[in-house]
DNA sequence: TATGAATGAGGGTTCATTCAT
DNA sequence: CATGAATGAACCCTCATTCAT
């Protein structure tokens, strides 16, 4: 008996999963396709598949979803780039830096609607709370890998914080209006100004 | 009789003057209030004091206004800071840029709804439309002072465009964190980061 | 259980049928009273004793309920008029056209309501689509009966189609003119011209 | 002095003239190509070239212009086919009347705008008191001709208005879809049947 | 948990009409 | 006569939210 609840619960779980991601999904791709604003809570659970009122027992309202949306996928996007500079047998911090803003960019390029979405999205403030802690949900903890990253750099900085700060606000502005734009240059040809101005704004930094 | 046309083609003139200037008004305190979303058309136009057919007959809709708006005020902003270069005989370009980052970094931290408003619906692309293109009733010339500016400098960069681009996108993101929530730094502590960033990043384009 | 949920669902069914045929009737009124044109959704919903929004659940919008209005009314006339028919014994075609002719008729004449809306709203076009066509909840199937009429019957006519537009055409504008306005006649005296003119008709279309 | 009023006056009259002329004119394009319900004063004057508020120094509203096309329309129709008939010489009223039909349905078919206009407003009420009374500005005399026509007609009928009258409304209820849905048949096709009808009809009222 | 019918406030927009010029 | 800016009532329609089932 107690394990015929238990996998009844089990299930009743694992379908609360299922309606979560889909209106997760169905969501993502409504506020992309036609904006949050154009996009009511019916049309989403209507898509989704689930009645109206099922929506709010998921989620409070609209700007909740969007929240959970935005560092969910902000976080697959770090996790991603972090991935690749583990095969990596990069040297020097300068180096690892511009090496995740490439991959990053590489990826907004391959998906301009996963950039619109988040760079109309992602302040600096929702960035420190919902990627730099780690929750329970979270494949990748990027804080511990940052501040290892500079404390095992030779090179030392005046500020690490303000640096990684003012290396993101430099990235996610321009790269938004290059590579949706190209304006005012198309993102390839951007790069290597973008890539400088990062390399010198660290060197600026160094101690 | 040419006369008392001409008077009251006059009046009316002005008259309509006032009601345009009455709803711009209005709109920008609501939109930085209570945000553009939460504005509607109706609040508006009664708290300028017009009938709501009224603002149909000087903006198409919610975003005509808003888009009057951000020009009007960014030209503000960039007027006051460029009057305020003239009276300084600074020699070099990387002074005068940093100079002007400056004074148009203390008017945003003198009024933060201001800030707030251009932050928020400032793109670049906007910006080189709005901007960078001088109308009738521009006072400032920005786009020939630049210019200027470029060519009787001693120093000469690689790309003046998408440095300019950079240094502006670099310092509205940032500073819009820091002024208002003072986040990863209180605006007049990230000053010399910011400044020794604009600085190394023209450095890197220098020829 | 089941049958709680069966009973649930009877009853939500039962209530809206008896939403929907409250804006229906409501909407007929009011359409007739003051005219399609002057008569608003927030009418109908509020006389109707719904909220407004309840009336788009169930209807596009002022057209859409309309025309199920048109179709719903033009059947309840045909049916009653051939319930009328097969209780009698008439031999030939012409008598069987005549009498439902004049019963049509007298239902028009007991309700010039019913008069106006359908003479002004029902074409030949939406005739044949709506009333030529045996929908799920109509009783009566016309194009059947019509059919088999012209089958058995001794007399043949060249183009049976075009001669029931005919007389159904003629029928529809004189009435309406002489029940309303007894112009050029009252539809009494005027029965004795318009019958014969029928029968001249079809005389003149056998073959 | 006098001249010179007199002129002045002449040249307002005149001016009158064309700005009611181009209401007129712009009015019947709005209202046949986007009906009556989707055209406002404001669409007609500004099309005509003049202000909003001189359309109600000649009409009182929408519908005031609307009756005024109306009659002004359908008498054109009517003048034109008389005239036709004019320049024949036929004998038999029957005769004559057919060709009257024939060439008012002539004028349709070629003028699907002007018959979709004349269908849907002209009624008998309408066309009794517009139509068959001359008016200061009527070219044809239309109730003269009928009523000579049938004095001088050696076959008599038994009421020859409400003869006319159900002609008429034959006519121009089966012409409108025949003309422009083709249904049940297209004009040409469904001509001699009509012709045979009004004959039909003609001789049914004989004395 | 899940549903979806019902609500009604509120938004954007149009437009006939007026009236000072 | 002619204008056209101003009005504000009225319209259509959407939608977040509730709640009985």
């Amino acid at each position: 008996m107690d394990d015929k609840i238990k996998k009844a619960a089990g299930k009743a779980e694992v379908n609360k999963r299922i309606k979560k991601d889909a209106l997760l999904n169905t969501a993502f791709e409504l506020f992309t396709n036609q904006g949050i604003n154009n996009t009511s809570i019916s049309n989403i659970a209507e898509k989704a598949g689930v009645a109206k009122g099922t929506f709010y027992l998921y989620f409070k309202d609209k700007y909740d979803i969007r929240n959970f949306l935005i560092s969910r996928k902000a976080q697959e996007v770090f996790a991603k780039a972090d991935d690749e500079l583990q095969n990596m047998k990069l040297e020097s911090l300068e180096d690892k830096i511009v090496f995740l803003a490439d991959h990053i960019i590489n990826q907004f390029s391959e998906d301009r609607i996963l950039l619109g979405f988040i760079s109309k999205n992602l302040s600096w403030g929702i960035f420190k709370k919902q990627i730099m802690t780690s929750s329970e949900d979270t494949a990748v903890n990027l804080p511990q890998i940052i501040e290892e990253a500079f404390l095992t750099s030779r090179t030392k900085y005046r500020n690490p914080e303000v640096m990684i700060f003012m290396i993101i606000e430099l990235l996610s502005s321009t790269v938004y209006s290059s590579i949706l734009y190209e304006d005012p240059l198309p993102i390839e040809e951007l790069k290597p100004y973008l890539f400088d101005s990062i390399r010198s704004i660290m060197h600026s930094q160094q101690i």
